[in-house]
DNA sequence: TTTCAGTCAATAAT
DNA sequence: ATTATTGACTGAAA
């Protein structure tokens, strides 16, 4: 009912799409940048009747369902085709930094999986997408960026530097006194390819080791304990989002599908291992051969070896994993050497029976896809409880998909906006309706050919006209 | 408590 | 100079 009314004032609400500011009483400084900004945008073009501030939480609490991977795709389109970097919109239109951003436009999630707080990103993008003057406006802000850093570096004349003194506290150390307060930042932990290898082999025999465990870890790798949780926590929700991407990708495949049958994932998934890794995660997915990997398995038998059935139960009770190992590793030094043996200890836990773990210290770049090996290896006699454990919640991927998303059934992306009422559609929509959004039909080829088409685009451009961006010093 | 989702921010890679 | 990766931190949910 009234709620069209708010709506149509959200409608022009779009046409003044970037308040970097949040204005809000969120606790955090949005961006740090530059407070005093004299900048020639309005930014208040707003004509609207006063209240309705409508901070974009609302506008992300009544949005319908957007194609988060649809709109990271034409952002990135649009942001390369204009030679806009990540660092620049995602400080002035997302109030994100330019690590999120790049994150986020590689690795979006699908909507049903974010967060009231997770949204609020791609609901700016798809806002800033619908601006007709979005690129004009962050051109602008390049200019005016580039101009503020021209000016500053080389203050030659004239002006005695207007945002130069640093007035309170933040010390000039130019060049003198190496001893910047205590040294207050931490060197950021690097963990070191063999540790992150044994951290990975540990994950795969338990994705939630107790904390126990992860002493353990921690001592033998030498590393702090912090250091060994966050690693889990992190690598966790990497995978997970691994999952997010195949999900969509294969998803929009889908069944019509016919061409094809590789194993569609693989493609890129593991950024940081070839393919290694992951296999236990990965296999969820397959039928059969999947439940091999028996986590507890191998590390059960490494240490008792007795019966398969006790292992299990051993596991099952409380987990012991480790080894035995008599590893001493008679204190190290602690930064100095990485501990190769950190990756043989670690390694201990599934050593001995299936393929040889054929990588050392140095495996090389080789490609050689091993990973199967040892899934197929495994005998898959019956640790169910190891490896249920050992699996975390959802596991396969299907089963989700039906659950939640509050509105209605839209089975996918597309269809939703199409069928809402409101206009929020409008605020929404795509204005170019170039065809992106009724997909359904053969989406992946669509997405190739975009692909093929965006590249084939920039080209074009780059060869027409270069560059014709400011050069203005 | 613990885990997760989002981010930040340093730093690797291009 | 950008973009990608990733350990750590924050705040919310369970």
């Amino acid at each position: 009912m009234s709620s069209s009314e708010s709506v149509k004032s959200l409608t022009e609400l779009v046409q003044q799409p970037c308040p970097p500011i949040e204005t809000s009483k969120d606790g955090k400084p949005p961006e740090p940048s530059d407070p005093p900004a004299s900048d020639s945008q309005p930014a208040t073009p707003l004509p609207l009747s006063g209240h309705s501030a409508l901070s974009i939480q609302e506008l992300v609490a009544m949005s319908p369902e957007l194609d988060t991977y649809g709109i990271t795709k034409r952002v990135k389109e649009v942001l390369t085709d204009n030679n806009l970097g990540q660092r620049l919109f995602g400080e002035t239109i997302l109030g994100l930094t330019q690590g999120s951003v790049s994150d986020l436009l590689a690795r979006p999630k699908p909507w049903h999986k974010l967060s009231l707080k997770g949204r609020e990103p791609f609901v700016r993008m798809q806002l800033w997408l619908n601006d007709p003057n979005n690129v004009e406006k962050l051109m602008d802000m390049k200019r005016m960026e580039k101009k503020a850093y021209m000016k500053r570096r080389h203050s030659s004349v004239s002006d005695s530097q207007p945002c130069e003194p640093p007035s309170v506290g933040i010390d000039y150390s130019q060049g003198a006194s190496p001893q910047p307060q205590h040294q207050l930042k931490k060197p950021r932990v690097v963990l070191a390819p063999e540790e992150k290898e044994a951290l990975k082999r540990a994950y795969q025999q338990k994705p939630y080791p107790s904390p126990k465990t992860i002493e353990e870890l921690a001592t033998q790798l030498n590393l702090k304990t912090s250091t060994v949780i966050n690693w889990f926590h992190n690598y966790r929700s990497r995978i997970r989002r691994e999952l997010f991407i195949e999900e969509i990708q294969a998803g929009s495949q889908g069944q019509a599908g016919a061409s094809d049958s590789p194993s569609a994932r693989s493609g890129r998934a593991a950024p940081s291992s070839e393919g290694d890794s992951c296999d236990g995660v990965e296999a969820a997915e397959g039928p059969g051969a999947a439940d091999a990997e028996e986590s507890g398995g191998p590390a059960a038998a490494a240490k008792s070896q007795g019966g398969p059935a006790e292992a299990a139960a051993a596991t099952a009770t409380e987990e012991r994993e480790e080894a035995p190992r008599p590893a001493e590793k008679a204190e190290p030094p602690p930064s100095g050497t990485p501990v190769p043996d950190a990756a043989a200890a670690a390694d201990e836990g599934r050593p001995r029976a299936p393929p040889p773990p054929p990588e050392g210290p140095a495996d090389g770049p080789g490609p050689v896809p091993n990973p199967a090996a040892a899934a197929a290896a495994a005998p898959a006699a019956g640790e169910d409880a190891a490896t249920s454990a050992a699996l975390p919640g959802e596991g396969p991927c299907r089963a989700r998909d039906g659950a939640d998303r509050s509105s209605a059934l839209p089975s996918t992306s597309a269809p939703a906006a199409a069928r809402r009422p409101s206009s929020l559609q409008s605020l929404f929509g795509l204005p170019e309706a170039a065809g992106a959004r009724d997909s359904r039909d053969n989406p992946l080829r669509k997405k190739k050919a975009a692909n093929l088409n965006s590249i084939i685009h920039r080209l074009e451009k780059a060869a027409s006209r270069e560059e014709p961006i400011e050069w203005e010093f």
